[in-house]
DNA sequence: AAAATAGTGTCTTTTAGACAGTATTTA
DNA sequence: TAAATACTGTCTAAAAGACACTATTTT
């Protein structure tokens, strides 16, 4: 081992060395003021393309023949646009939005000036997830109400200057946690469709993570971990529809979220809309969250 | 920094150290000579039990609260007994057994004497899947039909003298992939389903792995990679039954695979049957391996 | 009443699964 | 021909989806 301050020569002999990233996902209104760091690089070739593909973004070594993605299941119309749902906000509740993530500047090198995604090392005492939650607090003021580990990329050329193997994670953040790192330094939202160019192999780590999202949206009811407590069916749907790209039937997506038994009505109703009140719902945290799905 | 020969008040500071496992998996007769290695230790308490869970083994730190598991799908019936479809060996073609996978004998402390998990360090100039790759090749002399990783797994406890960080892979090999590394040193094979206790939380480990396989074999077109080049669907579905657990209705088992579209009769049929001889054939490469699933 | 969304009913298509029936081989 | 497995036909139930319809509120 030659660790520590090894030079050039030295460091081929150095193991690698271990970071967590995690790609945290809110939805947010469209017309947010981040839009210079949209416009500053604009979107580049390795950006998410509209339209998801089927496969999952290639995410291994050629070595790994056969698909580095833990397990595909529902794959999407690829003829999906981007966010028509998004295009026709609701009138009195808010419209949910579309898929947004929080970057970080880099001020040192390398990529020093471009975004990255948060994180950093992991501590002697904290397990990965930890590790995960801790810089995301450190980094971004976030406190995520769904953390999920991704995949650990470890190619050999990650970054220019040493070998690095970062285990990701992937998080979801509701819209008020969300407003509150929007005052810390150096964070900047971006919309998770149009990205500019990141640092490292971050461009291909969110549209892995995308894929995923949108992958368990389908089967599993993760979807509310973007509202609060309570919300309507319909801002639920809009979720759905958001992260998915297309829209979703009224109808069948109710009886579909009702008979899967994760939601239970509060008995209220919201007031001040223009037309029949919807009911309150909220979450039903005794549903086993890994065995949840909506298609059994 | 305190790298290298840090001692004991030391190692609180050192980053973790990296680590890469893999869990092989493969069917083979259960008559196997292994059978001391079962005995020596029976089932601990760690070791999986029979009857499938419908949530996957916890696999993640208290602190990440919502779901270790990368993409939890399809559940099983956590009624299916352990393996009825071996039980009823065909009498023609040699039956495909039941799952089992190689352990390595621990030469040094900790766990000396136990049996864990192929694996060893990653090399400055390969990447995960390629470390994966070559320590199954160097402790077990296998290489694999499929690869894949499986999970990151790092909390701090997981070796009493040390921090390490494993990146485990899960494998799948074919029957004479397998019978050469049963030749090889220190390498025993072992019944999935009734482990002695292993090193480390290696037995949490292959719980998550055979979950994670058991669940990908549901949705996805991997059991033939346990497989030769040609098979009949007889064979197919027999690998189904020995990695659910539970048998197939062969007709519906026929039709589903035929309009999935990812097998390719080779025209020959099977000879030296005592009864109507099957149509053999042939896995269709170009199917993309990371959409493909039985149900759409 | 008009507008607008909430919520229900119902029909079609697709899929999984149960299970009976036919086909083709050897002994 | 009997035995044994290969393969096909067909029915049922469950689920997804399209879409028309009713309900309840404000303006």
């Amino acid at each position: 081992m030659y660790p520590g301050s090894a030079n050039v020569s030295e460091r081929r002999f150095e193991a690698p060395s271990l970071a967590i990233s995690t790609v945290i996902f809110a939805l947010r209104p469209n017309d947010s003021s981040a839009a210079e760091a949209v416009t500053s690089a604009s979107a580049s070739a390795e950006s998410t393309a509209p339209g998801h593909s089927t496969a999952p973004p290639s995410v291994a070594s050629t070595t790994e023949a056969h698909s580095a993605a833990e397990s595909a299941t529902r794959a999407h119309s690829p003829t999906a646009p981007a966010h028509p749902a998004v295009e026709t906000p609701s009138t009195e509740l808010p419209s949910v939005g579309s898929l947004w993530l929080p970057v970080v500047r880099r001020i040192r090198e390398p990529y020093k000036g471009l975004q990255a995604l948060p994180g950093g090392p992991i501590a002697w005492n904290e397990s990965l997830g930890d590790a995960a939650g801790r810089n995301l607090r450190e980094t971004t003021n976030l406190s995520p109400k769904y953390l999920e580990q991704l995949y650990a990329f470890g190619t050999v050329d990650r970054s220019p200057d040493r070998r690095v193997v970062s285990i990701v994670y992937w998080a979801l953040v509701d819209p008020s946690e969300a407003d509150q790192s929007v005052a810390a330094e150096n964070v900047t939202w971006l919309p998770a469709d149009r990205l500019p160019r990141l640092a490292f192999d971050h461009n291909t780590i969110v549209d892995y993570a995308l894929w995923r999202l949108r992958n368990k949206v389908e089967y599993s009811q993760i979807a509310h971990h973007f509202l609060g407590e309570t919300f309507t069916l319909a801002q639920l749907r809009e979720v759905h529809e958001a992260v998915l790209g297309r829209s979703i039937d009224p109808g069948n997506f109710r009886r579909q979220i009702l008979s899967s038994g994760t939601v239970t009505a509060t008995g209220e109703k919201v007031g001040g809309t223009r037309h029949r009140p919807a009911h309150i719902y909220r979450f039903n945290d005794s549903i086993d969250k890994d065995s949840e799905r909506l298609a059994p």
